[in-house]
DNA sequence: TTGACTATACCGAACGTTCGGTATAGTATC
DNA sequence: GATACTATACCGAACGTTCGGTATAGTCAA
């Protein structure tokens, strides 16, 4: 069979990019034809059902780059190291700061349902795995889950401020405070 | 001449509710009418220049809207008494979370320039009147001018939170923690 | 006080363009 | 020659925008 002009991996990255600048209803197929260099046609060759499809294609590629991104997490060593691994992953997703985040633009209205309930809980196993290692670091329970929350309000929050302020020094600050706060202080 | 359907102000309140909901590109003309019950042409009427006119026209409504939330941080009274009124402002034009902020959902790719130059603008304003606040009860400037970004950060990074999952506690419990954070802890 | 005139507010219909999506034909690898 | 993929050519609907026209409100001379 003959090849394909971009691997899978690469053309979900590539939709990923689009749909974390522009959003759902400003990610148009012309935009994501040229971001991709696939046409139309090609688009519909890998993804039969549409933009949809795509999407929640993307998203999906998300979640696998983040179980690499939370990996360190759930492993051994000192929490607060491990925390600061996921920081170093996040660090490298993000481009500094530089780029925002899927599941906050495409959060906007507009999009499929099938994508709100995906953002969900993608967010979930996200505040998930901060909180788990919040607790392996003798935080209780429930302020565990106050501080995975915080953590997440931080990232996500600093993030929209990269993006409209052109300042990625906010987001740095942010990382470099994730171990101390989901550690205990 | 006759009497217009819908005044300035509330016209202008309406546009933003569907730019917070929708992003720019999301926000068509045809969602903006209904919001609006003006009918497409007649938007022209009031915006002849066209789409672009009535993005800058929301933010610069909402500027307005922020003169107000803004304006106790600049009164007499105890500091944190100060920030605890903007808070209450904030919760309010936020609807307790449940609306998201409209420079956040504007400054996805798809806007005019003039979109981000305005944005960058609003945010360094109200970045401004907190770090004011903060300096006034005694923090250092570098401080002050970092725990207003802080509360920034913390401010979008909710209503992110919020819009995404559903759960406005985040953005309460966030409203709650400004007045200890730009005053000090 | 009427009637001519102007200004404002809005609407319906259509403009050219782009949207997401489809059907068919062609190309390259096995 | 069959299969996997891509390109061309479309489609109806919606996009932002424009334009001609109508209805209302105000001005002012007769």
């Amino acid at each position: 069979m003959p090849n394909a002009t971009i691997d899978d991996d690469h053309l979900l990255d590539r939709l990923i990019e689009v749909f974390r600048l522009y959003g759902y209803e400003g990610a148009s197929l012309t935009r994501i034809s040229e971001a991709t260099e696939l046409k139309r046609s090609s688009l519909y060759h890998r993804f039969p059902t549409g933009k949809d499809e795509i999407v929640l294609a993307a998203l999906s590629r998300v979640d696998r780059i983040f179980e690499q991104i939370l990996a360190p997490l759930a492993g051994p060593g000192d929490p607060a190291e491990r925390v600061a691994k996921m920081a170093k992953g996040l660090s490298k997703f993000y481009a500094e700061g530089r780029r925002s985040c899927l599941l906050d633009t495409l959060s906007l209205g507009g999009s499929d349902d099938a994508v709100y309930e995906h953002i969900k809980r993608s967010f979930g196993a996200w505040l998930k795995a901060m909180a788990a290692v919040a607790r392996e670091a003798n935080l209780p329970s429930a302020i565990a889950r106050q501080r995975a929350e915080e953590a997440l309000i931080r990232i996500e929050g600093s993030l929209v401020l990269s993006r409209a302020t052109g300042d990625t020094r906010p987001f740095k600050r942010v990382l470099r405070s994730l171990p101390g706060l989901l550690t205990g202080r």
